[in-house]
RNA sequence: GGCCCCUUCGUCUAGCGGCCUAGGAUGCCACCCUUUCAAGGUGGAGACACGGGUUCGAGUCCCGUAGGGGCUACCA
């Protein structure tokens, strides 16, 4: 016998959050359907996080799984805020979290904003039907009422054991009188006291536990919000969930939940308990509490999903690093686009082993999506890197410039030491210090012969194309014995003002003749005034 | 302490009993290319945690040990 709701509880739900959604004719408001075998029909998926602060890369990636899956059979993607701690909520979280999965361009079918059939989709929006539900538990002998105080049970825990069950078989006479009296009380799980549970997960097989290592859970606070273990269940069930996906730290509750699942009688969904991100260096779970992290080079390690956008990484480079962690598209391939990755994807192919964050990879495959990106996509990204930083962008000039770029970004935004002076203000450009002007195993001299050499050679090129300039500094080199990476460098210097930049003569292409030339003088002179 | 999960190159991974003298990627090193920085090309070093089984045959199955991770809250 399924449970279901006494008719009071369910017409109050229904008035207040089922109206106009469920079909008139479902017969009571957990109307569940009977799921079907895991990779059958269409999969309903979710996410499920805490609003407690900004949203961290490890929980990107449970989601991610749940999302793929979701896509790969599909069916719909949800978003569900389990906000029934209310000490650790945090002000703005649903906002921080729309926005991660917004960026990768995961989108959502049913959520706080979204809206859909079954929400709420904000779990502090739905007390009354966990209120019920526990009631419904605790009526039909499946959760008592716990009058235990908090002493009592910090005295329980220090003498070693955990809750001593101490109410468990209470009366239900004297509960009601308890009651009476004014005490609080939690509603508790009624855990079987022997036998096992076993436990099918999707991604490591069946696991099994002993019953009697398991505690009385809690599943009502005293404040009447319902811990996870309720809240969960009663809302995967209600919200039609067929796939729950969390990460590994829910094993240990995974019994506890199968039997909350037994004692309503519902058909459970499938599980897939996902391993979780460890920290660089192999030693314990990424956290977004514990300390910055950096890299061998001294860079910080982001860890949450604004940090990513801030580095200057793609977001399709980042779904791509994540989906290779625990996952791998196969073929060898390591980079591929979202959409083959829903082709393939499936939970049962996790690793189950957790893994350290491989950060490093992400560089790479950033600079491989750089390289990959077409021009319009790759300036439209880098126009706001380039503004944020206070340069006014030229579209234009931004489209010459980029194409130089392709090859040497690693993030984005490394355009700005490495072409920010394109978008200078060009009158104020000063001449580089003569440690940088000054090429290697060339002294002040040669600099300036150089310098002076150049501005004649350039002045009588009419064809001003890179291949032109090019060849003709490069016989100048030849004439005067100069190594081709002397005389380019000498120029590098001073019409850009940096050791690193864009091959040169691209470079005084796009800075115009007039430009590269003012440029040249001004080294020059400069050069002079300094060793005079 | 108890319970649960996990264990292939530094790292991410392929491998689902013979195709493995273990493949790919990243990182590292070398060389080539080269106007800087990159990118690209070629090559190199680099792993089945350990010990027992099962089997004609084990990285692949079982047990144990060790190591790592997690849970053990009126947090999720």
């Amino acid at each position: 016998m399924k449970a279901s709701l006494c008719a009071a509880a369910a017409s109050s739900f229904e008035r207040l959050f089922l109206d106009g959604a469920l079909p008139k004719s479902a017969k009571s408001i957990d109307g569940g359907t009977e799921l079907t075998d895991s990779n059958a029909g269409p999969a309903r998926t979710r996410y499920a996080p805490s609003p407690t602060g900004p949203q961290h890369i490890g929980g990107m990636r449970t989601a991610l799984f749940a999302w793929l899956f979701a896509r790969r059979h599909g069916g719909q993607f949800i978003l569900r805020i389990e906000d029934t701690d209310q000490k650790r909520s945090v002000p703005g979280s649903l906002e921080m979290i729309l926005q991660s999965f917004d960026w990768l361009g995961m989108d959502i079918d049913e959520g706080p904003r979204e809206g859909g059939p079954y929400g709420p989709y904000v779990q502090s929006e739905r007390l009354e039907l966990y209120q019920a539900w526990a009631a419904w538990l605790v009526e039909n002998g499946h959760a008592y009422k716990c009058f235990a105080s908090v002493e009592e049970l910090a005295e329980m825990r220090a003498a070693g054991a955990g809750y001593d069950r101490r109410y468990r078989d209470t009366s239900a006479a004297r509960a009601a009188n308890l009651e009476a009296q004014g005490l609080p009380y939690v509603i508790r799980f009624k855990m079987p006291l022997t036998g096992v549970t076993v436990g099918e997960d999707m991604i490591r097989g069946p696991i099994e536990f002993d019953n009697d290592k398991m505690q009385d859970a809690v599943l009502l606070k005293s404040d009447g919000y319902p811990t996870y273990h309720l809240a969960h269940i009663v809302d995967d069930y209600h919200m039609k969930i067929s796939h729950v996906t969390r990460a590994v730290e829910w094993l240990p509750s995974f019994p506890l939940h199968l039997q909350i699942w037994k004692a309503f009688a519902w058909e459970e969904p499938q599980f897939a308990h996902l391993p979780v991100l460890l920290n660089p260096n192999g030693k314990g779970k990424l956290s977004k509490r514990k300390q910055q992290f950096t890299d061998a080079a001294g860079k910080s390690v982001p860890v949450l999903v604004q940090e990513f956008i801030e580095a200057g990484y793609l977001p399709a480079a980042v779904m791509n690093f994540l989906c290779n962690i625990g996952w791998n598209y196969g073929d060898n391939e390591e980079i591929f686009s979202i959409a083959q990755a829903i082709e393939r994807f499936d939970l049962k192919d996790v690793n189950p082993a957790n893994s350290a964050y491989p950060i490093a990879k992400l560089d790479w495959l950033n600079s491989q999506y750089i390289q990959r990106a077409g021009d319009d996509e790759l300036c439209r990204r880098l126009k706001p890197i380039l503004e944020k930083a206070g340069y006014s962008v030229d579209g234009e000039r931004l489209k010459r410039v980029a194409p130089l770029l392709r090859v040497r970004l690693k993030s984005l935004n490394d355009v700005l030491p490495m072409a920010g002076f394109f978008f200078d203000d060009w009158t104020a450009f000063s001449p580089p210090a003569v440690d940088i002007l000054i090429q290697r195993k060339m002294d002040d001299q040669q600099t300036a012969a150089v310098l002076r050499d150049a501005i004649l050679v350039l002045e009588r090129l009419d064809d001003f194309a890179p291949e032109a300039q090019q060849a003709a500094m490069a016989s100048y080199a030849k004439a005067t014995g100069f190594k081709n990476g002397q005389v380019f460098g000498t120029l590098r210097a001073a019409v850009t003002g940096q050791r690193v930049s864009p091959p040169t003569f691209e470079t005084m292409e796009i800075l115009g003749k007039a430009e590269s030339l003012r440029r040249l003088k001004l080294a020059l002179a400069s050069l002079q005034q300094a060793v005079a």
